[in-house]
DNA sequence: AAGGCGCGCAACCGCTTGTTT
DNA sequence: AAAACAAGCGGTTGCGCGCCT
């Protein structure tokens, strides 16, 4: 059975790409677009993995690339999506245009993890941490690493949504529109610097049931596009409820 | 001026998931 | 159905650079 290796390590360079690389994995794609990473170095010229010139293209090299400092939007943008999602970078770097998944990891881990700190924000749980002035009591067998959003009852929903006093820090302002379309024809091989993924702009319509109330739920599996598109199975299946995040609508807001 | 140190970024590594044979 | 592979993802590492002593 079988393919071949996807490259020879023993032949392939390692290290810092050098500017004639670069060129030449630029000249490539724009020349054949994003094809298959695995037979591009050879095609290209490149004694590198294909895996090596998928990240540096990727990371480095595309044209819709925003280089530079984080704008405070982008950081708290950052912060919210990171308590939904956990370290899901490739999702948070959805929802910033211009971004990669490891330039946002990067700058998560050498930045916003202090910033949130310095807040008296845990960076991992995005709860107060103990001693500071919230001083949210933490459950006992409440694990170190990433935690699942909780998910809120309609009636938690409603209190926690209508209430300034809550000491929630929940995501208090963030307009939540996540959804992902099905995959837009990437702009990759149009050859147009200048096209910008539009991010947040998501209209699918979640079908709700004859029952009104239910329309105020998301599945944030299903909004996320966790699904494909699909009604969301969590929806059955209440061994994987953590996974769910509900959030009212905004007035005027349509599912 | 020089050495040490810490920070930030780019790249690598290993694992997971989806696809192909 | 199972194995092999490609692509993608997240964690980790290594190196260059600037700052401090």
């Amino acid at each position: 059975m079988g393919r071949s290796p996807c490259c020879e390590k023993a032949h392939t360079n390692k290290g810092a790409w050098t500017k004639e690389e670069d060129q030449r994995l630029i000249a490539y794609i724009k020349a054949h677009g994003e094809g298959c990473w695995r037979s591009l170095p050879k095609a290209a010229g490149l004694l590198r993995c294909g895996k090596s010139c998928r990240l540096r293209w990727m990371n480095y090299l595309r044209p819709d690339l925003k280089r530079g400092n984080f704008a405070d939007e982008e950081d708290e943008l950052i912060i919210k999506l990171h308590s939904l999602l956990g370290n899901k970078w490739s999702l948070i770097a959805g929802q910033l245009p211009g971004r990669t998944d490891n330039e946002i990891k990067n700058h998560w881990n050498t930045h916003i993890k202090r910033k949130l700190i310095s807040r008296g924000v845990d960076p991992q749980t995005h709860r107060p941490i103990n001693g500071s002035q919230f001083n949210t009591p933490k459950t006992p067998d409440q694990p170190t690493s990433y935690k699942a959003p909780p998910v809120l009852s309609q009636a938690e929903d409603q209190h926690s949504s209508s209430g300034t006093t809550s000491d929630e820090p929940w995501l208090p302002d963030l307009n939540l529109d996540l959804s992902i379309s099905p995959p837009t024809p990437s702009p990759k091989t149009s050859g147009s610097s200048s096209e910008v993924v539009t991010p947040l702009v998501g209209s699918e319509v979640v079908t709700p049931t004859s029952n009104p109330s239910y329309a105020r739920v998301i599945c944030l599996c299903y909004h996320l596009g966790f699904r494909g598109g699909e009604p969301c199975s969590c929806q059955a299946n209440p061994d994987i409820q953590g996974l769910r995040y509900y959030r009212p609508l905004e007035e005027g807001q349509h599912l």
